[in-house]
DNA sequence: ACAATTAATCATTTAAAGATGATTAAATCC
DNA sequence: GGATTTAATCATCTTTAAATGATTAATTGT
């Protein structure tokens, strides 16, 4: 697993709003049966979520949450980055400080590359590329 | 992180005994000490490496472990494997069974490329591209 | 045989992720 | 204003990863 459960459920809540058809709040009960995860926790998912200002939230009757965001200019390492730690600084895969002593490897090398593919993944991809199913223009 | 912190240990210590230098067992306390790592739990982890053919272990004076296998021919996969689950068969990053009815999207299949490089990377790299320091030929 | 050394095992603890249940506070509707 | 609906919060529990400490069993050297 690369996403820890909770970024997971992030990505998919977030993916629920965005293919949601009708244009208002949607509570946290109906996402959470529709993705069939615990609606408490949920809830605390969804509002992370929300500080962040990915989500809106609105309390009382006819609340729930709504995209802050167009789903075209939200990538998913924006929903992710809340949960989950970007490999981002660490330069070597085991975590050392200095890797071969100034020289590096070849080894070294390739796995940067191959971290830094996976993390353009999550930054270039937006929420409403992963959403086959929403009308829309692409 | 893309690794726990028990597949790195795995692979530092693995790394450890490509590198060094004596053709003899170390001991889970040398290793344990050069990688400041806790050595109770670093016998646990060699021992389940020992367990896969990838160290042999002696007990007594003069025991320890060694690597079984060339580190030119021991992939980290190798040693990951046995720590870490790999997402081979995960299709979806959501985790879903079916993405998208059938049809599938183009994140999919960008994610789907995005895995099999990790992967890859894990089965073709090689513990000896790893050990900037070693001796003999590459 | 015996003492020393070392991995292997066992029992327990700690810390973090994940999940559950109940209560509180904001917003709406009447 | 009062009842209702909903997110927000609080307190607790469970599970898993990580770590610790002590004991056991195999091997060696004398």
């Amino acid at each position: 697993m690369i996403l820890s459960q909770t970024a997971e459920y992030a990505l998919q809540a977030t993916l629920f709003l965005a293919e949601v058809e009708e244009d208002r709040p949607y509570r946290v009960g109906e996402i959470a049966a529709s993705m069939r995860v615990p609606q408490n926790y949920l809830s605390k998912v969804l509002h992370v979520l929300a500080r962040a200002g990915i989500l809106t939230s609105l309390r009382g009757p006819r609340g729930g949450f709504q995209l802050a965001i167009p789903a075209e200019e939200l990538p998913l390492k924006e929903v992710v980055r809340q949960f989950h730690q970007f490999t981002g600084e660490r330069r070597c895969l085991l975590g050392r400080e200095r890797c071969g002593e100034g020289e590096g490897c070849a080894a070294h090398s390739r796995w940067e590359s191959v971290a830094l593919t996976v993390e353009a993944f999550f930054a270039e991809t937006t929420v409403a590329q992963l959403s086959p199913g929403r009308k829309g223009p692409e």
